[in-house]
DNA sequence: GCCAACGTTGGC
DNA sequence: GCCAACGTTGGC
């Protein structure tokens, strides 16, 4: 069992896009950074916990809890050449794109990155370290049990 | 819109 | 394998 920490735009999927979307479940298309690629294939078990991201705004922060809801497959989006994600360098036989399944569980209390930062117990997050754009990190059950309480109070 | 930080590409 | 150039992320 793990902790994720997930990045989504919310003009792309916010937490209530996942939510009303089938079975709460959306694909998490789009990775396209072999270090978070990585963690979805390598990593990844369904059941672990993921926090949803919401990133690019004007206010970023954890928006929702998730659940990782597949083991890792190809993305398809990376052989669709109208996609923005079209990866003409990738091969169906050979897939460089891999994706998980994430089902969105509830929202939370909106936690801003501002009040992420000024708590100190969650300053070595790794979302929080300078100059960190990776749009997965592994969260510790430590943070995780402080960002719930906090996401309940 | 700016820019710091970082990843990737490609010439050598 | 090095590294300069370029592209992208994402907070502000």
């Amino acid at each position: 069992m793990h902790y994720w920490l997930m990045k989504s735009e919310p003009e792309d999927v916010s937490i209530d896009d996942a939510l009303a979307a089938p079975n709460h479940t959306v694909a998490w298309t789009g990775v396209r950074n072999y270090q978070a690629r990585n963690f979805m294939r390598d990593a990844m078990q369904v059941g672990d916990g993921v926090l949803f991201y919401h990133s690019g705004g004007s206010n970023p922060g954890i928006a929702g809890v998730a659940e990782v809801a597949s083991t890792a497959y190809p993305d398809p989006t990376q052989f669709d050449p109208s996609s923005k994600y079209y990866d003409p360098k990738s091969r169906p036989e050979e897939p460089r794109w891999m994706l998980v399944d994430v089902k969105a569980l509830r929202r939370t209390r909106y936690l801003s990155l501002g009040e992420l930062r000024d708590h100190p117990d969650l300053a070595d997050m790794l979302l929080l370290k300078r100059g960190n754009r990776l749009s997965i990190t592994p969260v510790t059950s430590a943070h995780w049990r402080i960002l719930c309480k906090l996401a309940a109070s």
